[in-house]
DNA sequence: AGCACGCCGACT
DNA sequence: GTCGGCGTGCTC
């Protein structure tokens, strides 16, 4: 009998590797250990799946495991089929996922050395090399350096096969150095406890209770809180208290760092334990968080979607913040979907699942109300029509919005502004036959630099000099604005030349965004314009009159969500209004009659839901049916596009019945530089899904040359 | 991901 | 001949 076991590496390779288990590592090795194993030419960190043994030689040359690193976190099985359900789901090697479970990193033990030997010397004194072998041996000559460094240096993509034909010349040697190592650098992480449950929790009817009562089961249940932010976590806090007296572990997961910091005031007036932990800590911070929570000595952890793979248990409640959250399903490296990561954390461990928002998507809604697990923490409180006023072009007016804003300001309250395009670009276009300059080689709308008098590329760089006249008719070129927040920003500006004005918007610097956060906190800056980025960072209830432009752009989008973000952008804005009777909301816009927009501006959550659900209900979209979405990134189009050709072919001749929509090419990013090719699959039933998701995962294994995500929408 | 390998054009 | 750039395919 031979043992072997299956190894994950953090690689964006989506495959376990199989090697031999060596006699004298047979003990020391366990389903989620850290291992060194070679890996093609080099020798490289893994995760171990599971250990087995097998008499029969599989039909390939298997590989000795090289060694274990017996530092680091030991997981549960309960914890590794969490990762397993996780990677299987998004495609995502399990490898990556358990990268993340490491915590603050760790100084390697040892490191390579290049030394040059004494032929090497002779050679080089001898003067008949060049290039950069020569520069290299010279490098080395003076003292023993580190590979990393001589990569670094001399700017080598192809260093290692350099060295590999060096030291079979026999010019240099590679050693392997010990480092010394810090007394707490040796200590392994203590196991993950296992607590004593269960304990009693009160018993009450209401909204706590049946979280209570869920809480004492033990068992994965999952809810859905809405009302009011205030009452939300008060509720929320509640809940955590009772926990907190009891045993176990409380995750808050927010969709952004950013976030971490409304918890802040809440956590220290109730004087609780608590631990924000996310990924930008500095090395410092983030030991003392990690020993802080693995030692249990702080079993609240409030952060970003880091939180979900901490490698401690039990963990009796996981919160999901402001659950409509765009962020929550664009999770990168490793690609994922953040609710269902926590679900199925949760569904391991037997929390309990509490997703909580004002205004939730649709299908949360849905599943959770014919669930009955639908908890609703007080009365939405709907504007009433005359609160929100509609005005068509001639809001962009300067004197229309002076009249608008003047008797709020003067009054010394707060205006918001809220536009969701950041615009500074301007563009040239012909009047008389409407020719635009394109990009040559990417054929994209230059962008006008006025400054420079230059044509620019977003998406290659490139620029030409500003031409005159139109190459079609020969008319002069007109230069146009992009009607953004910088164009919007002008306009106010003009309009009301008396007032200091703030623009909050996502931007390089960080430290004086936050300085003009805490002067629009403390009233000192009246008038407000910020994109989507404002509307999680300013406080909600702050602004007597919110002004919000154009909002139907977003309405077009090609998504069967466009409906619905397009309202949870308008009640996000029109939740930063006070609640005073002579406050109100300034729609300017074309589509005034537009539910999305009307429902939103009011807050009138229900009477979005009603409407948004029967418009799914007949194109047979979530929450009537799962949605598979599917993306395949490749270095470039053509082989993104061979893949998906191929997909689409293995898919209609396994799946008959199956429903594919698309692919369709995703229009790139700027400096993007993969190329994305995206379909949707609309698998019939459940069965049809897990079929679906096991031939895709044996798929991405096949076809390793592109990146292939999947995302389920439910 | 990272690495090897092969092909190609440029340059001692 | 040798070097560097780039595309492709594989890693137990």
């Amino acid at each position: 009998m031979t043992a072997y076991c299956r190894v994950s590496f953090p690689l964006a390779v989506n495959q376990a590797f199989l090697y031999r288990l060596p006699d004298e590592l047979k003990n020391r090795v366990r389903p989620g250990s850290r291992v060194i194993a070679p890996l093609g030419s080099r020798k490289i960190k893994g995760y171990v799946l599971e250990v087995s043994d097998s008499s029969s030689e599989p039909g390939f040359q298997v590989k000795d495991l090289a060694g274990v690193i017996e530092t680091g976190p030991v997981l549960s099985a309960k914890f590794l089929n969490f990762i397993r359900k996780l990677s299987a789901r998004s495609l995502s090697p399990a490898g990556l996922f358990l990268e993340l479970t490491e915590g603050p990193a760790r100084v390697p033990e040892t490191r390579l050395v290049v030394w040059l030997t004494d032929k090497g010397k002779e050679v080089l004194e001898e003067g008949k090399l060049r290039g950069k072998s020569r520069q290299l041996l010279e490098l080395v000559s003076q003292k023993a350096l580190s590979p990393a460094f001589l990569k670094k240096k001399l700017g080598d993509r192809r260093l290692s096969s350099r060295l590999k034909s060096l030291e079979q010349a026999g010019w240099i040697e590679l050693k392997v150095k010990k480092r010394k190592l810090r007394e707490n650098q040796l200590q392994a992480a203590p196991l993950p406890r296992q607590l004593s449950l269960p304990v009693v929790f009160p018993p009450e009817e209401g909204p706590a209770g049946s979280i209570f009562r869920a809480l004492q089961a033990t068992n994965f249940q999952r809810f859905l809180l809405t009302g009011e932010a205030q009452k939300r976590s008060e509720l929320i806090v509640r809940v955590v208290d009772e926990v907190l007296k009891d045993e176990g572990y409380i995750f808050i997961l927010v969709p952004e760092i950013e976030q971490t910091r409304r918890w802040l005031p809440l956590v220290k007036q109730l004087g609780l334990e608590a631990v924000f932990y996310h990924s930008r800590l500095t090395e410092k911070k983030r030991s003392e968080a990690w020993e802080q929570i693995i030692s249990a000595k702080s079993r609240l952890v409030i952060g970003t979607r880091a939180i979900l793979f901490l490698p401690v248990e039990p963990v009796r409640l996981i919160v999901i913040d402001e659950e409509q959250n765009k962020l929550y399903d664009q999770a990168e490296n490793p690609a994922f979907e953040v609710r269902e990561g926590a679900e199925l954390r949760a569904r391991e461990e037997g929390a309990v699942l509490l997703l909580s928002s004002s205004c939730p998507r649709v299908s949360s809604y849905y599943h959770a109300q014919s669930g009955g697990e639908l908890i609703d923490s007080g009365e939405p409180e709907v504007l009433s029509a005359q609160q929100v006023v509609y005005l068509n072009q001639a809001g962009w007016l300067p004197e229309k919005i002076k009249e608008e804003t003047e008797p709020y300001l003067k009054n010394g309250q707060q205006v918001f502004f809220f536009i969701n395009r950041k615009g500074y670009a301007g563009y040239l276009f012909c009047p008389a036959c409407g020719y635009v300059p394109r990009c040559e080689a990417c054929q994209i709308a230059l962008r006008l630099d006025k400054k420079k008098g230059e044509l620019v590329c977003r998406y290659c760089g490139q620029s030409i000099s500003q031409p005159e006249v139109c190459p079609v008719c020969g008319q002069k070129l007109r230069a146009g604005r992009v009607r953004g927040s910088q164009f919007l920003l002008e306009r106010v500006k003009k309009a009301l030349p008396d007032f200091e004005l703030a623009l909050v918007e996502e931007s390089e610097d960080k430290k004086r965004m936050e300085s003009c956060l805490k002067k629009i906190e403390s009233g000192k800056i009246q008038v407000v314009i910020g994109t989507e980025y404002a509307l999680s960072r300013l406080c909600p209830g702050r602004f007597s009159l919110v002004v919000i432009v154009e909002p139907e752009m977003s309405l077009n989008l090609p998504d069967f969500r466009a409906a619905e973000e397009t309202f949870i952008r308008m009640f996000k804005a029109s939740e930063l209004l006070d609640n005073q009777p002579a406050s109100k909301i300034i729609i300017i816009t074309s589509r005034p009659g537009e539910p999305a927009i009307k429902d939103g501006a009011r807050r009138d959550y229900l009477s979005f839901y009603r409407r948004e659900l029967e418009y799914r209900r007949l194109l047979k979209y979530p929450p009537f049916s799962l949605l598979v979405s599917l993306s395949l990134a490749g270095s470039n189009l053509r082989q993104a596009a061979r893949v998906s050709r191929r997909l689409m072919e293995e898919l209609e001749q396994r799946f008959p019945a199956l429903e594919i929509i698309g692919p369709k090419v995703k229009p790139g990013q700027w400096r993007k530089v993969r190329k994305e090719v995206r379909l949707y699959l609309r698998p019939g039933t459940t069965e049809g899904l897990t079929l679906l998701s096991q031939f895709l995962e044996e798929f991405s294994q096949t076809n390793s040359s592109v990146h292939l995500q999947s995302r389920l929408l439910f």
